[in-house]
DNA sequence: GCCAACGTTGGC
DNA sequence: GCCAACGTTGGC
């Protein structure tokens, strides 16, 4: 079973948000990188820490499952979605996405700070300058280190 | 609001 | 295929 980390602006989307809907598609991912993490590596039952990005503070909020395999994501066909791609081809989807299943909210927010100041989290790509991307995966150690700070 | 990092686009 | 211009992310 693999681990991953998912960005959210909780403005936009929270923790709170998945909880009220129990289930929700990971929608609006733009990044062929990400595409790809969905298509080739998640596995249903993986497991994700929810992050809250662009707030104050920004923290590990969560923690969500992967409950179903890649497949389109509508919205890149929506034209009234922000999301929409006038470029994908509906016979060949540009864009995928997974379902997230809610699982529980974190007892305490885990800090962007606090994980910048964890020793032994130094290589952790959250922690890296310029890492953009929305979802990262997490090793099984650095899993468990982060669920320590709980 | 600023800006560093980095991905994408498009002219050549 | 190069690279400048531009857009986006996201911490601060």
């Amino acid at each position: 079973m693999a681990y991953w980390l998912m960005k959210s602006e909780p403005d936009v989307y929270s923790i709170d948000d998945l909880k009220k809907d129990k289930r929700e598609p990971w929608d609006g991912i733009r990044n062929y990188q990400v595409r790809n993490m969905f298509r080739d590596q998640m596995k249903i039952g993986d497991l994700a820490f929810f992050y809250h990005s662009n707030c104050k503070p920004p923290a590990v909020a969560g923690i969500m499952s992967i409950a179903s395999k890649a497949y389109p994501d509508a919205t890149q066909f929506d034209p009234k979605s922000r999301y929409f791609d006038g470029k994908s081809d509906p016979e060949n989807p540009r864009w995928l996405l997974v379902d997230v299943k809610y699982k529980r909210k974190l007892k305490r927010e885990i800090t962007l700070s606090e994980l910048k100041e964890h020793k032994k989290l130094q290589d952790f790509r959250l922690n890296q300058r310029g890492n953009r991307l929305s979802v990262i995966p997490v090793t099984k150690k650095e899993w468990n280190l982060i669920l320590n700070l709980e």
